[in-house]
DNA sequence: AATATTTTTTAGATTTGTCTAAAATTTATT
DNA sequence: AATAAATTTTAGACAAATCTAAAAAATATT
């Protein structure tokens, strides 16, 4: 049981992709994995073959339960490092993909069981996204678009739907980080922006998009 | 300036081998690569392409500048893991070569630098092995075999000259690890055994095998 | 329903790093 | 110095992962 590097992206984005839509077609493959449609086919029967999806030609694919837990394995290790880069190494989340997308091919079950300890098993990674446990079990939050709240009520930033500079930069500006809590007060209907407040400091307006990026829950604790 | 993973092994061995015979023989680099000589050919005409080594048919090869340079970026990488491992990860010394070698291969300038300060830029990794500095720079200690040091006076050990869990289990045993403060005692001609005392504990003998690969320098404080 | 368009697959080639078997060269031995 | 032995290289092949161009199948359009 040893994937390559390739064979780790694949199932990968086959994963991610799968969040979205039922089964995952070979052109959207190619397109996620930068690559050419003949082949992803060529790799999906390679995948087929170590019966880690159900893959039928022209059907388009989908993980079997071997793949996904394949796949929650990669996901662990991804974002574990991403945690690790974060706060142990003070990356900006905004930099820390690249690098964990290296460092989550290296497959030595006790680095990431010690890796996990150290680290304090955390649930979360920087753009709040779960960290599967051990077995794949992926920890739930609610993660609902700011832009649709309702008003006045105590929310929490618990992810991102971005990983960009552009976010963070935005973001740390405003001094909205995971964690943060929010009240919306007022929206516009020009454009869609909203007027927030955000714990004791004074408020500040955001627009539409801002809104729609960040997740947050009903916060707990008025 | 992109190396793949088999490039950067070659210049690893060739760097290491390197140190014992001025050239590096085919054979040799195939052995310690665990590979066929023909493939050492094939990828000693790739790195001579790639102007890392000199290298003329049939007469063996060697770094050059470039070559060294990137061989101390590999070391660095290397050793700063195996830091990590022990230090940070709590792995045993005899646990973290395999892990480290994959790492290594990690190319990520900001990665290795944040590494390095989170861990209080070590210059010794836990085998007593130098750590390059960001500029290849290697600090020097004395690591002279215990088993030829005058009688009586005070050694530290500063390196062991093997790495497999079988030494690290007899020195544990013994209270012996790195700093560890040494005198002999005496020793025996039968067969070369030494008593040795350590810091404040009772004398204890070891075997001459032991004695040759615990690496000592002369203690500066009596 | 027939045709056009898009998507996907097949066929055949390429690159990297490896292999085996045979040939070339160097080194050791008589 | 000639021959034997060891070392190293060349030649040709192979597996993994990719590519391009053409063919096949599915989907959309008239």
């Amino acid at each position: 049981m040893n994937y390559s590097v390739a064979e780790e992206n694949y199932i990968k984005s086959v994963y991610h992709l799968q969040q979205n839509a039922d089964t995952v077609t070979t052109n959207h493959l190619a397109e996620v994995l930068q690559t050419q449609p003949a082949s992803v086919t060529d790799m999906l029967k390679k995948l087929l073959d170590k019966k880690l999806v159900h893959y039928e030609r022209y059907k388009g694919v989908k993980l079997n339960a071997a793949g996904k837990k394949l796949a929650l394995q990669i996901v662990r290790r991804h974002r574990l490092w991403e945690y690790f880069l974060v706060n142990t190494l003070h990356f900006g989340w905004d930099e820390v993909h690249e690098v964990a997308e290296q460092l989550e091919h290296i497959t030595h079950q006790k680095l990431i069981e010690q890796l996990d300890q150290f680290l304090g098993y955390p649930r979360f990674d920087p753009h709040g996204d779960p960290i599967p446990d051990k077995q794949g079990k992926l920890a739930y939050q609610q993660r609902l678009p700011l832009s649709s709240q309702p008003h006045h009520t105590w929310l929490e930033v618990t992810a991102v739907g971005d990983e960009s500079p552009e976010l963070l930069d935005m973001l740390t500006h405003h001094h909205i980080h995971l964690g943060t809590r929010i009240r919306i007060l007022r929206s516009f209907n020009f454009d869609g922006s909203l007027e927030i407040a955000i714990s004791d400091r004074k408020s500040i307006t955001i627009s539409k998009t801002v809104a729609e990026t960040v997740l947050v829950k009903i916060s707990d604790h008025e």
